[in-house]
DNA sequence: CGTTTGTGATAGTAATACTATTATTTAAAA
DNA sequence: TTTTAAATAATAGTATTACTATCACAAACG
């Protein structure tokens, strides 16, 4: 079977120059998924980025003001990836409560390879979102990138899947919180149940953590709306 | 009222000179706390900290290998005064349901000056845990400071509050898992409303916003586990 | 009284996160 | 096809960071 390659609409201000539009940028983008999973965010460089892909430093500030855009273009990508495949998983699903559990589901899924965008290697991705996508906002400048608008991503997701919350039951006080709580519970408890897995539970029985990591979000966020 | 100043024990890895002991260690202690919350935690460095308490960097070396090693004590310190303050608090109570109320009360009460420590600004040192606790493990080197037991004070915590779950409910599956959620989110609720309301509904009531947390968390928490 | 211990003073280093300039290649417009 | 503009490469340079190393001094301690 057959996909159409597909290119994800990113907020103009993630960025100096498209990446997307050029060799260069677009080598930008898979070397630097490729770099940041295997050195982490802190020792990743750009001058170490251009040696890989045999450029210059220079070449890739034309189109990252900093190394801080890129994770956060990066991540930002994640966010609108998981929302278009959020929106195609529950396409035709009539049922809220039906579509809440798709949209948990697909959070919690694996990532494999998405045959859409052969750009980004989403199995990589996915790892640097479970142990940086924190740092994209946990700085100084939140308040400001936020102005810029480039956390909409996460917040687009955030708003869909409360949105099933409050289909499902309206009178529940707390449907942004515990979306965004559950978004974050679900990388945490991956790189918890990696690293530091008195923490969690996941990983601890016979089922795979992909699937624990499911049925822990779906009882805290049923429950919690009182489904 | 008077309280007698107390000493939390800290794990020796932690430190390479325990800042308790002198002057200047209670310097570096007090001082770094108070640079991080204002300058945040990739523009405070010991250059600047040696400048504000008179002292050179070679000195505060002296005391932790690095700036990373400073700001995992810190926090580390913090969530064993959290734990101390909830043994406090729970003392005499038998049921285990109140004990977990009172638990999830203090981690989202407003943080004043603990008298016992004067050392310490809590309400200084939390803002420095809501903006940079994930930093402290988010690292490549996880492993091998867990290994010497860094974490131990958080884990330590979540090991207690998991327990007064386990007494309400034995049959729930994933104590650990929740309340290392319920932490997590502790904190992260009170970014989001001070920095993307858009996430969160606390600072959305007319109430106060660590009011309408302690209310999220307990919520989340004892609908997850049926009660 | 001598020695350990903590501190200060100073110097130095490799790496980082950029900025700036010029030259050269490539691609689009005339 | 030529002109011209845009994109990139090559090179150099800077302030700052995160350390490490050395030596000297003063207090405290046995």
């Amino acid at each position: 079977m057959n996909t159409t390659p597909l290119r994800l609409v990113m907020n103009k201000n993630l960025y100096q120059r498209d990446p997307q539009d050029t060799e260069l940028g677009r080598k930008i983008i898979q070397e630097s998924i490729k770099m940041i999973d295997e050195l982490g965010f802190e020792k990743f460089t750009f001058k170490k980025l251009a040696e890989q892909i045999e450029s210059t430093e220079a070449s890739v500030y034309r189109y990252f003001d900093n190394k801080h855009r890129l994770l956060v273009y990066l991540i930002a990508w994640y966010w609108v990836w998981l929302e278009y495949r959020i929106d195609f998983g529950t396409q035709n699903i009539e049922s809220p409560l039906k579509k809440l559990e798709i949209a948990l589901d697909i959070l919690a899924q694996k990532k494999v390879l998405d045959p859409a965008f052969p750009l980004v290697d989403e199995t990589a991705l996915f790892r640097i979102v479970i142990a940086e996508s924190d740092k994209t906002y946990l700085t100084k400048q939140v308040d400001e990138d936020n102005k810029e608008g480039l956390f909409r991503g996460f917040k687009s997701l955030c708003d869909k899947i409360a949105g099933f919350v409050k289909e499902v039951n309206p009178d529940f006080k707390f449907p942004y919180s515990l979306i965004s709580t559950a978004l974050q519970a679900s990388h945490q408890q991956l790189f918890y149940s990696d690293h530091l897995p008195s923490l969690t539970e996941l990983g601890k029985t016979n089922e795979d953590v992909n699937v624990a990591n499911a049925r822990f979000l779906r009882e805290m966020v049923f429950r919690s709306i009182g489904k």
